[in-house]
DNA sequence: TCGATAAATTATACCGGTACAATTACAATA
DNA sequence: TATTGTAATTGTACCGGTATAATTTATCGA
């Protein structure tokens, strides 16, 4: 593990164990340089780490402060965790209704940046949030990459076992949502209504190299969907 | 204008001028060094700003590429420049139905962290994009921040002119989003019919310095509401 | 020709420094 | 008391360096 990024754990940590508040001050930088003895460039770093994941909140010439958002009960676009990660208080089970090996829709191929007659593994399944339906979510993942899956791997962290598992680095993704009403397949799967509002993301899912990995197609019920988004701003 | 800054638009703009596709190679570290004669960590900085901005990644050991995203239509959740900035492809126009100094709900000084008897500028507009109905806002804005507003600022950017006209520095948003069915008075606004779907966004806009000013609850017209997000994962 | 191994390339981590800009605290003044 | 100017505080920009990790390319051996 980097310095850079223990420290910023452990800043984080300590944000949470002395259950500071939004706007409350963190030791200057002059102090956590010495805390942490390391260099100036490496303090800054964490910092910008613990900004960028909207922790807190640097003011030159003032100090450092905890920007606390999240309000509860909402997941953060924000991040490539998959689910797991950001729901640790919710009870999140799914229902896998299809795996298998298979040729691409156009669709995802082109989204995977492979040739139609490729191989990837699909996997359709329902997710559950203590209970309710929360989507229903169609995966291809590239074959050439995720070499293996099976549901035990599915119903864990997929993304935890790219990681771990095939010693793979998850680097960016891109997501495109938009607003629909359910169709009658979609409402049957989420127990709800044909008609009823249906909020659909796209996610293109890469590693650190740029190649992409999986390409998904969410459903959410509409009933479950609060989303947390938060941006620092690019002021040019 | 910094240094950094600077460069990061020259290289933007070289890539679109050289309309560069996704994947393909920027110069590599020395050469830009050497091109824009200054030190490594400044190029760096650069560079860190247009992966964040989603224009670039950067792999080590091979090298730094264009990462084109972006479909057409799409609005970028990610920035805090308003809508101006993101569509200037469309026709957005907004019509003010309302503007007027108020004391805001118990809602809105909450988000504002302001007293409730504290004054407000409350505007009230429909925007369109093309001629179509895109969303009704209702936007609170801390009148000791924001002094002074009317008509003709509203119409135009108003960020814009929190930034030059009033030299405030805008920071970080925190936004919330969830899908709900149209009210009788939405569908209304909208041209759409009671029931059908609502996508519903919150966002509280800061100053670099922590302050909120702006409180904003915007319901889109989900015909409308197409958007993209840019994830650039946090690995820790 | 293929696969392993070594070398070169390339971005990233980290150091430690100077200068500067924004904010805050304080003192002087009216 | 309020205001204005000044100094101290504090984060940011930028330099230029060394070392290192990931990737790509070249080299060698079978």
């Amino acid at each position: 593990m980097l310095k850079y990024q223990e420290i910023s754990i452990e800043i984080e940590k300590y944000i949470e164990e002395n259950a500071l508040q939004q706007g409350d001050k963190l030791p200057v930088l002059e102090t956590l340089m010495a805390q942490f003895a390391v260099s100036k460039s490496t303090i800054t770093k964490s910092l910008d780490l613990l900004e960028k994941k909207g922790i807190i909140f640097q003011v030159r010439g003032s100090g450092i402060f905890v920007r606390r958002h999240k309000r509860k009960g909402y997941i953060s676009l924000l991040s490539n965790q998959g689910f797991k990660k950001d729901l640790e208080d919710f009870q999140i089970t799914s229902n896998i209704i299809e795996l298998d090996v298979r040729t691409p829709t156009e669709e995802a191929a082109h989204n995977l940046n492979i040739e139609p007659n490729a191989d990837v593994y699909y996997v359709k399944r329902i997710r559950y949030i203590n209970g309710q339906t929360l989507c229903v979510e169609e995966s291809y993942y590239n074959k050439s990459i995720i070499s293996y899956l099976n549901k035990e791997i599915v119903s864990e962290s997929i993304f935890n076992y790219i990681r771990e598992g095939l010693g793979l680095k998850v680097g960016f993704s891109d997501s495109y949502l938009h607003v629909e009403k359910l169709n009658d397949e979609e409402a049957n799967y989420l127990g709800l209504n044909k008609g009823d509002p249906k909020l659909y993301v796209e996610g293109i899912f890469h590693l650190t190299n740029g190649q992409p990995f999986d390409f998904s197609k969410v459903t959410y019920n509409y009933q479950q969907s609060q989303f947390f988004l938060q941006s620092n701003g690019y002021l040019l």
